[in-house]
DNA sequence: CGACAAAAAGACAAGGTTGTCAATCCCTCG
DNA sequence: CGAGGGATTGACAACCTTGTCTTTTTGTCG
């Protein structure tokens, strides 16, 4: 600790001073407030040397534009500015999908605004809110519950919203965009009926949402296209990986048990490899999950999976509010990306006879 | 598609059209814009008659208050956000960090904006320089590279900064919350010397983060403090999994190899897990990683790591620029905290001989 | 040297809100 | 019935910036 550095410190009161305004360069650079703002914002008809002054007053007072009041002021006052609403930023999916849109944002100017809604459509709404008040440009919303209807109203309102990873019933006629869950599901589960598995368990989160629906629905038409006769338990509502490990346990316990499971969601997976792994079935018990995890080669088996592609998703929502921000009026789009099967072992599992 | 949705669709224009305001909603209820400003505010002076007035114009307009026009006039321009540069939104550590704060920025009623430098200065200084731009009330910062000078113009501008995860040289009187890598790092590496081990590779990122070397010093201190000699290799400058996997797979194929493994960060250990594994010595070589990672409990063997506590980091970090945001002055602060040694089983193989 | 155009610089209002202070209303009390 | 007082309500300026339009300066050319 230097003794400079020391002396900084004594500085450091963090009373909420008066941060100067464009009125204070222009004071103090000797020129007229308007005079600064085209400094400010480079606009042509400017002397360099009366630049110079302008620049080197903002140096000295330490002068910081005020993006919220030169907005406010813009005409058509957009903020650069969209809202994401996800379900946790702090979840792989999630965070992934916020990266994604965050580098398109960048890359075109916008700030991005992201926060949790926990599955909550509440707090979802809450969200939504305090998006609109801060005058997002747009929003991309991860959709938690059913009743999205009062999107419409900032739709309406001018504020273009893509939904991206669910869809909502209720917005059908909105900008979405969507991993192919009834396909994966379907490929996923196919996938084991392929391997001679003829008791599979499905297990998955609550139905009320619309991607653990369409997971379901691809799983049982796997099932009903195959030609002979396939057992199946279905066991969803599973919303920790505890709770999946805690049922699937259960299962086993049964005097006839599945030779094979899918696991719909990330959480559900990673509790079907602890339960396989307490009950030592990982090497006898088939195992397909949607949607890929970190480490997932490094288990043994590996782990194999439905994967999805979060960042194509985010890329491609933030590309499309973007453009709608940018006047594109055209039709609504419904984009579904591909899902891609990983075999690393655990699917590849043969029937225990 | 009921009809009904469908009909809503062909409204769906995406035209920026002016959003009401409060005069608006002044007008169509009949009163004047201060009331409707009370009303909006929940101030008290206004009849309850008045009061719903106002409301059902608001609802009819759909107005929507403008946060920034509100928070440009309020005194002090306090804008009930904060500012948080991670190093990228997208991966576990940072987004846990994420998580946490904006829990703790929420309930206090406050907006976090958040941002990814990927560990690049010039990229955490742009987003500061947004985050001041909107006049953030606070910021939060995962500090890159090594000169963060930059930010006392910031704090000494009345926004108060908290570094978390690291801490800058530059800028010794701060607040700053940090795990203890060096602690950790020393646990870590005695617990590998008290199972027997006398060589001992240490892996780790770039030298230029300071946990690096923290972890580097943490890992030379349990070393120096050993009574007999160590036979020591450090590899640094690791980014990515990939590069410790390669690396590692490099020094294994000396003819007197190292017995145990220090791996001083998330993706490093990653890669060393890959290494070992393909070079199938993960049941000889022992392997304590720093930083903990989804599904560690999960590999064979399980994973032994040194495991910080993002989500402590990231609340205690919040609550201390909350409060200098609500006007604490008091003197800087420097949390460190505590690391946990968790033993899974990759930690506790024996040399073997 | 005067006229004229282009370039530079400035004055002023406006954007949506809140703080301040003044005006009005409705009671209560003498 | 009139004064006094509290509860409501309103008028207006101010927050910091930018759009519009005007004024001043500069340079060129006949």
């Amino acid at each position: 600790m230097t003794s400079g550095v020391t002396t900084a410190s004594v500085n450091l009161t963090y009373e909420r001073q008066r941060k100067p305004t464009m009125l204070d360069v222009a004071e103090a650079a000797g020129v007229a407030l308007k005079t600064v703002s085209r400094v400010v914002n480079r606009e042509t008809g400017v002397s360099a040397e009366t630049a110079k002054r302008v620049d080197s007053a903002i140096a000295l007072l330490g002068y910081r534009h005020n993006t919220g009041a030169s907005s406010l002021r813009r005409t058509g006052q957009a903020t650069a500015s969209i809202g994401l609403v996800l379900e946790d930023v702090g979840n792989p999916f999630s965070s992934a999908l916020h990266r994604a849109i965050e580098d398109v944002a960048r890359e075109r100017g916008y700030l991005l605004l992201a926060g949790s809604s926990d599955e909550n459509p509440v707090l979802e709404r809450e969200l939504v809110d305090i998006f609109c008040g801060r005058r997002v440009d747009g929003l991309i919303v991860v959709p938690a519950g059913d009743d999205h209807s009062y999107l419409l109203k900032e739709i309406l309102g001018g504020t273009p919203v893509v939904l991206v990873d669910r869809s909502s019933a209720a917005l059908p006629m909105v900008d979405t965009v969507l991993s192919d869950n009834l396909d994966g599901a379907t490929i996923g589960t196919q996938h084991l009926l392929d391997h001679g598995h003829r008791k599979i368990v499905f297990l998955g989160d609550t139905l009320a949402i619309e991607t653990a629906r369409a997971r379901l629905a691809g799983f049982q038409t796997a099932i009903k296209n195959f030609e002979s006769a396939i057992e199946t338990t279905v066991i969803t509502e599973l919303r920790t990986a505890g709770a999946a490990e805690h049922e699937l346990e259960h299962v086993f316990q049964r005097s006839d048990p599945p030779t094979a499971v899918f696991a719909s969601q990330n959480l559900v997976t990673i509790g079907a490899v602890r339960a396989l792994r307490r009950l030592e079935l990982q090497n006898r018990v088939a195992l397909v999950g949607f949607d890929d995890v970190a480490m997932a080669d490094l288990l043994v088996p590996g782990l194999s999976v439905v994967a999805q592609d979060p960042a194509a998703l985010g890329r491609c929502a933030a590309d499309i509010v973007l453009r709608r921000v940018g006047g594109d009026t055209g039709a609504a789009e419904r984009v579904i990306l591909r899902t891609t099967l990983i075999q690393r072992g655990s699917g590849e599992i043969a029937p225990y006879s």
